[in-house]
DNA sequence: TTGCGTGCAAAGGTTTTGCATGGCA
DNA sequence: TGCCATGCAAAACCTTTGCACGCAA
């Protein structure tokens, strides 16, 4: 259970703090980069993906898989959450990834695990779909064409 | 909203019925190459991608996505079904997908649409987590590591 | 005959790894 | 001092794309 303490470098500690300030917001590992770049403060891409893996083993860090192909992304996790009832939605049409607090989908957590077995671990996954935006536009869509 | 006609190749027709007999099973593209060099009638990657994805277009085929970096899966969709109450859930341990039918779930796909407008595509979408005996042998491990 | 489908090879993008160097404790 | 972390470049991986050829209609 216990985890090898590890060095308190200065990516890192740049990194955590970086996430942190980041308040919930997720980033790429691309866009990470980018931006200690513009900082004037470099970090390789090796080292970025090393600690955020780091981070994601400790918990400190969520990481999210939105497709193959695409970057996956990372937030800092309050500890205070823990991301229980923190859901994410991301929209095929737009991309957005949709923050989502539900306490519907809380219980959705007891009745997995007790009917199915099942723990699910919601942090972790994302639900595909369109947002009221994109789902709106699309309607209109397809009464536009049904006129022509 | 119609699809343009396209050829009926000796490639996808292949494909179609190879993914029709394995009767809602997944598979990677890898493992489809696979199964068709082994049959003596290999099939070139990029066709594959291909048909794969007309058939996704066509609502013929499931696209999963699992991470980044793993490959994609794919499964063919019963018309009947139409994967409204089919769920899958991917167990982080074992690496395990699962079918799950399950009506209190599919309510949930009405709750988000009604509270949250967000409309929720149930196939594409994977749960994480823990499968039963995944959970319970983590359960054990940490007992006897309690013990010592 | 027309144009889509196929296969190969090459490119694309993200993530991982090997190795020498540099920094933390 | 002894490891661990870093950075670079190269590799690994899955997927997409360009192009010439072949096959369906």
């Amino acid at each position: 259970m216990e985890t090898k303490a590890g060095y308190r470098t200065k990516a890192r500690e740049q990194l955590l703090t970086y996430m942190k300030s980041s308040h919930g917001e997720h980033h790429t590992a691309a866009e990470i980069r980018e931006h200690f770049e513009a900082e004037g403060a470099p970090i390789g891409m090796a080292t970025i993906y090393r600690q955020l893996e780091r981070f994601v083993d400790e918990g400190t860090i969520q990481k999210y898989t939105l497709g193959p192909g695409e970057s996956a992304c990372y937030a800092y996790i309050e500890k205070t959450e823990q991301c229980v009832s923190h859901f994410h939605c991301r929209c095929e049409d737009c991309g957005r990834l949709i923050h989502l607090d539900c306490e519907e989908l809380r219980e959705i957590r007891t009745h997995l695990v007790r009917h199915h077995g099942f723990e699910w671990n919601v942090g972790k996954t994302v639900f595909y779909g369109l947002c009221d935006q994109c789902r709106k536009s699309r309607m209109i869509r397809a009464m536009e064409e049904k006129t022509e």
